[in-house]
DNA sequence: CTGAAACCGTGATAAAGATCACAGACAGCG
DNA sequence: CGCTGTCTGTGATCTTTATCACGGTTTCAG
């Protein structure tokens, strides 16, 4: 299920994002591990950026803070993610603020580092450019959802992409969010305010779409879910 | 001027694309060329695409119809601009639909050539990763201003994502938009009801910060027309 | 253990924006 | 020309969502 949450929310496997065995190799020897505390802050957006991040283990969040201080979350990524993508590309400051939400191990590779490897590996680039393509088509499609669909839709939808970002799918096929979750975090990635985040949340709570297990999101039913998301 | 407004939408010079010289052969010496009419589609979302395009002259549209029926505008593109290089790269459906605004000079390149002569020039590679950069960092921007930002500037937003793709600046730092645009277009570019569009446009017009020449508009002080999109 | 701070649920109200209704302008064309 | 269809401006509602208010609950540091 899991897998069908991630093609309906494009491409396949964790970020869509899987690296070749060698390649991978170069890369880790490359590349500087460290760790971080629980809400320790990555960077800000903002920051100039040198080179990109490797989530081995723990969970981030990506968020931005809009004009009026109001705080958007672009997502909640876990292990596996890869981080700060784009001012590697580029060289423009960071666009987003990365923080842990649980302490966390990452890699860091440096831009030197990451275009040494790759130009000796040029499926690099194909598969960086498959992840940004990737990316484009799930902002996209965020972007229309954001004007066509509904408050309790766009909760819902936050629900789908947590799931992609730190979901564990049990053999019962239920999927597990394996982390503390607020309804403030739910409503700063649907962009709706709080209270109504909370109002959203309690009605899927109630047609047993979702359900708590201690203080983590259980998806009962995933395709109810992707249905009222409407991808 | 029209330098700011691409740099205020991430990246500089038109789509931040651009191909050195002897490369730039090798792709043209590659591509079919052809004509599309006024009206004509290229493709439509959800079509199997091989392959993206060049639009060499001419003026297009690239839009969504979401599950309700509506039209969202992702943008309306002018010469220079690629088209279609999501599919290129990952071999999904289209993700939106494209449709030609004026008669348009267009060349195509199919997948294998493009692989073919990028593998031999790997800066196309990383040519390519900037340019998806880009348009990230900019439906990144616009998801957020979805979400935060008000009718009237969301409007004042589409005329600035339209100066970028099919702006002329005049010699007093004007900026002409040289092509008949609707209200319905700006509508479905800024994600709000026609009537509320034709409320905040001419509110602009008011201002004097837009202004029409014949059927098409003018931006007539830039700067304000940015400030008011709180980019 | 306990007090402070963050979190949650829910009603009441306010505001933004969509929708409806409709008349005038304008463009293309037989 | 005059007719038809699209485009535009502007009021009047209606809906959705934000905001306000506030009491209860959990969490966590000391």
């Amino acid at each position: 299920m899991l897998q069908q949450f991630r093609k309906a929310l494009h491409g396949s496997g964790r970020q869509g994002l899987h690296i070749p065995w060698g390649v991978r190799r170069a890369f880790l020897d490359a590349a500087r591990s460290f760790d971080l505390r629980s809400r320790e802050i990555l960077f800000h957006a903002g920051d100039s950026g040198d080179g990109c991040y490797f989530l081995r283990d723990g969970v981030v969040k990506a968020s931005v803070i809009a004009k009026d201080g109001q705080e958007r979350l672009l997502a909640v990524l876990g292990p596996g993610s890869l981080i700060g993508e784009l001012s590697l590309i580029d060289d423009e400051p960071r666009s987003a603020t990365i923080s842990a939400l649980k302490p966390c191990h990452v890699m860091h590779l440096s831009k030197q580092a990451f275009f040494r490897v790759a130009d000796s590996n040029p499926q690099i680039y194909r598969h960086a450019l498959r992840l940004l393509t990737y990316r484009l088509r799930g902002t996209n499609d965020s972007m229309v959802a954001q004007g066509t669909v509904t408050v309790s839709g766009r909760v819902a939808r936050a629900f789908t992409s947590l799931a992609n970002g730190l979901g564990d799918e049990q053999v019962d096929g239920r999927i597990l969010l394996a982390h503390k979750i607020t309804q403030n975090d739910i409503a700063g990635m649907a962009g709706v305010a709080r209270e109504n985040a909370s109002r959203a949340i309690n009605d899927l709570l109630r047609e047993g779409v979702l359900s708590r297990s201690g203080s983590f999101y259980v998806i009962e039913r995933p395709v109810e879910l992707l249905d009222l998301a409407e991808i």
